[in-house]
DNA sequence: GCGGGATATTCCAATAACTGATATATTCCA
DNA sequence: TGGAATATATCAGTTATTGGAATATCCCGC
């Protein structure tokens, strides 16, 4: 979810956290503490890597954006997720098949 | 993907673990101590229940089916999914929507 | 002007989850 | 006869999430 956050744009993680929450129709909020922890292995792990900082009316901001090897791999996550979704409407009988990506 | 790969039909852990493995493309795969772990979970949270026991050649096979509140849950689950993936993938920009589930 | 909510990141201790390994036991195939 | 598949259990160690507190500014309403 943090990937597909980055995925239009560059951002910081509060807004990081408000896209994960709008994603998840509020289903996921984001502690501090996890959102933190996961942009640093991210980094660690080259799915994403810092856009730039900048200080804004004293606060500190930090852009992360998506490295080539993220995209791939949100790519492929979400392909693969998409047919797990369908499979489990699918095996549950859902015929509403419709949906409103937002 | 444990809920799902019970969807169409109680199965037992290993089953489980086979299914889930295909469901992913090979790409999850369970460690036992993973697996059993989240079954007990997944029990104790009224998400899944025991549907009956067999001894098949000396060797035990439990079965899981979904509760009514695991069938709720996946699906919701599921429509949440689909939507986050075809965000991320319309976000990456990638044009090609079709898939096949498995 | 004052309290509260939004903005923004950092760090900690406690809890929860996953990993890798080992154990047990049978069946089937080469 | 040795290895892969079938099946579950359990443990110690690592990794991740949680909930809280700390720090600081800005904006809104009262």
């Amino acid at each position: 979810m943090i990937l597909t956050a980055l995925a239009e744009e560059s951002a910081h993680g509060y807004g990081i956290m408000r896209d994960v929450e709008k994603l998840s129709n509020q289903r996921v909020k984001l502690r501090t503490s996890t959102l933190y922890a996961a942009l640093d292995r991210l980094s660690a792990n080259d799915l994403i890597e810092i856009d730039r900082e900048e200080v804004a009316s004293g606060r500190l901001r930090r852009y992360y954006q998506l490295t080539e090897r993220g995209r791939t791999e949100l790519a492929a996550a979400a392909v693969g997720q998409r047919a797990q979704a369908e499979t489990a409407l699918r095996r549950l009988g859902v015929t509403d098949l419709g949906w409103s990506p937002s």
